[in-house]
RNA sequence: GUCCCCAUAGUUUAAUGGAGAAAACGUUGGCCUCCGGAGCCAAAGAAUGCAGGUUCGAUUCCUGCUGGGGACACCA
């Protein structure tokens, strides 16, 4: 355990002993004992609420906090303990304070904040999932993100990660976008056309959209294409072939400019039969039921969420079937303790049905799986419609923003170098995407306006990587390659600011750990905003390097940690630094 | 019709039931002889949609209402 963590333990267990003596031991059990920061610095630095005690007791809570304060011990680190209204306040000797969490941070570098607590236990973070009739667009940018940053959060705690990618490439919109393709095409590739594949898919299944409307038979026609491939006739499964591989390997191209990997593919054509067989025993065994027109179903009204069809009349599984096929594959395959589910709130329903069946069926590992539901992402027009073409895809997103940012980078450094330039406006642009969209609550729907939201000042993804450069730049105008740490002199630290900083950093940990608790990046963005702008607020009023050696020294000490901290915080949510803007 | 989610400065958002509701954008006025102005400082701007309730304490929990979004397929 780091010494970080040791310092709340034993407050708490010397708070204990004390409530205990005092109040007799029952007492403890229904008590919260989460110490919390208090909201200005003449407070104290860790804080205790007394309300509950108070409750049980039938004592005013700032009575309680006095009798508590009078008793709790102080000890090197903790000098003074004071009852501050219904709070039990802890002082802590700032030069400790500032020697114990920087000598942390500074000994652990990238390891800071990271722990074993998931050691030995596995999550599975099925996301992206895309449709292989159409490039990726903007609420699938905000899954991806949302996946790979909770992966990377799940990691830092030891857990072992399986991020899942299941590819839905099969089906009624899928052949929409092959029928276009084979009455329109001629015979044209990604290659002749000079696009990325994914666009030239979705180029067709937005031709289906307007053609159908002339000539509503050609639905028919796509459902007729739809049974040919099931039945694996080889010229629809040639060119069904040939359109998902274009579709994919423009995926792949997306994925790799947005940093994303996965462990797991799945492919729904591979495994779309899967399910049946669970469904047909549970039959047997009563679990549901079969209708007079010979489709199997479910009854969920008592649950109200009405009746589901699980396999059709005519012996064909539906989506919920290999879904239900899916859930038991993955857990076969990898016994997770958590298996998470990145899905649009728009599935909110369809996952509680999922969760249901799974639950009657009586896999009782079903209450690991867990449907992390996120919002919509609207442009100003309203909700995107991919069927219209009326949307935002991430490819043209991304190079929209990038070559914005080239031109902020050439207003400030005309005579860069074409590589260089080229990857600073590459990161800054990610880092912009990316933070705009984690800083949102998963369940808040974003209203994104590109004109408006392409901004790299204020709250932004570029402000803090330019606070992470100011950093770096001060280091490498001070000539000191690595810091003697051991050797400072922490008492040199006092002003409000440097407090201010200090308390932030000691507050990490606890961020990350409630970023996973609640699935929830964006505690982790908006902590490192407020990181970032104490760091700035400190920087301009005070210096770092003109100064005496000893005063130097320790803030030195202090933005490196800083630094450090802004890095890992950053790159947990995908998004890489500078070193120079 | 039934169910779910959302409503906080002009705008976009923040706040495990707890300590004057916090930021950013925008507006107004300042700050480069000083470690990077993608920055900083200051000002104006909120009875947290409405009406009740629970609580020592409600932006947070409960009920009703209004407004917005979503879901209720043998679509995926």
């Amino acid at each position: 355990m780091s010494k970080i963590s040791q310092v709340k333990e034993t407050i708490i267990l010397n708070l204990k002993k004390v409530i205990e003596e005092e109040f007799g031991k029952e007492i403890i059990t229904d008590l919260d004992f989460k110490l919390e920061i208090p909201p200005e610095i003449k407070m104290g630095d860790l804080g205790w609420a007394c309300f509950k005690l108070g409750e049980k007791i039938k004592k005013n809570p700032e009575d309680v906090a006095k009798i508590l304060s009078a008793k709790v011990k102080i000890n090197e680190l903790i000098e003074k303990v004071v009852a501050f209204g219904p709070y039990l306040n802890f002082f802590f000797n700032k030069e400790k304070f500032f020697s114990l969490v920087l000598n942390e941070i500074l000994e652990e570098k990238e390891n800071y904040a990271s722990s074993k607590i998931g050691e030995g236990k596995t999550v599975i973070i099925e996301f992206s999932s895309p449709n292989t009739n159409k490039p990726q667009h903007l609420g699938i940018l905000r899954n991806n993100l949302l996946g790979m940053s909770l992966a990377n959060l799940f990691k830092n705690f030891g857990y072992k990660v399986i991020r899942a990618n299941l590819i839905n490439d099969r089906g009624i919109h899928i052949t929409k976008s092959m029928l276009a393709y084979q009455k329109w095409g001629e015979g044209k590739t990604p290659e002749t056309e000079k696009m990325k594949g994914d666009y030239f898919v979705g180029k067709f299944y937005t031709l289906f959209g307007e053609k159908v409307k002339e000539n509503p038979h050609l639905l028919d026609e796509a459902h007729e294409m739809l049974r040919k491939w099931e039945e694996g006739n080889q010229e629809v499964w040639q060119l069904w072939q040939k359109m998902n591989s274009w579709a994919i390997d423009g995926f792949k191209e997306t994925y790799r400019k947005l940093g994303i990997e996965f462990d797991k593919w799945y492919y729904e054509s591979e495994i779309y039969k899967l399910g049946k067989e669970i469904v047909l025993k549970a039959l047997e065994n009563n679990l549901c039921y079969k209708r007079e027109d010979g489709a199997i179903e479910i009854d969920l009204t008592n649950y109200n969420l009405g009746k589901k069809v699980l396999i059709r009349a005519d012996g064909t599984s539906i989506y919920i079937t290999q879904d239900i096929g899916l859930a038991k594959l993955k857990y076969d395959e990898f016994k997770p303790d958590l298996s998470i589910y990145v899905v649009g709130s728009e599935q909110e329903n369809y996952f509680k049905v999922l969760f249901k069946i799974l639950e009657i069926f009586g896999f009782d590992w079903v209450k690991n799986c867990y449907h992390l539901s996120y919002g919509l992402v609207f442009l100003p027009a309203g909700r995107m419609k991919s069927r219209e073409g009326k949307v935002v895809e991430i490819d043209d997103l991304l190079s929209e923003v990038k070559k914005i940012a080239k031109g902020e980078i050439l207003k400030r450094e005309k005579d860069i170098l074409p590589s260089e330039l080229e990857e600073r406006a590459e990161k800054i642009a990610l880092a912009s995407l990316k933070f705009f969209f984690l800083k949102f609550s998963p369940s808040e729907n974003i209203n994104y306006d590109p004109e408006k939201e392409i901004s790299f000042e204020g709250a932004t993804g570029p402000y803090l990587l330019y606070t992470y450069a100011r950093i770096k730049g001060i280091f490498k105008k001070s000539k000191i390659l690595s810091l003697k740490f051991k050797t400072i002199d922490y008492s040199m630290l006092k002003e409000q600011e440097e407090i201010e900083l200090l308390r932030l950093l000691f507050d990490f940990p606890e961020v990350l750990e409630k970023s996973i608790f609640f699935y929830n990046p964006s505690y982790l963005a908006n902590y490192l905003l407020k990181l970032g702008q104490t760091f700035n607020t400190f920087y301009h009023r005070y210096p770092v390097l003109k100064n005496p050696k000893k005063i130097k020294e320790a803030r030195l000490a202090l933005i490196e940690a800083i630094g450090q901290v802004l890095k890992k915080g950053l790159n947990l949510l995908g998004i890489e630094t500078l070193e120079r803007m």
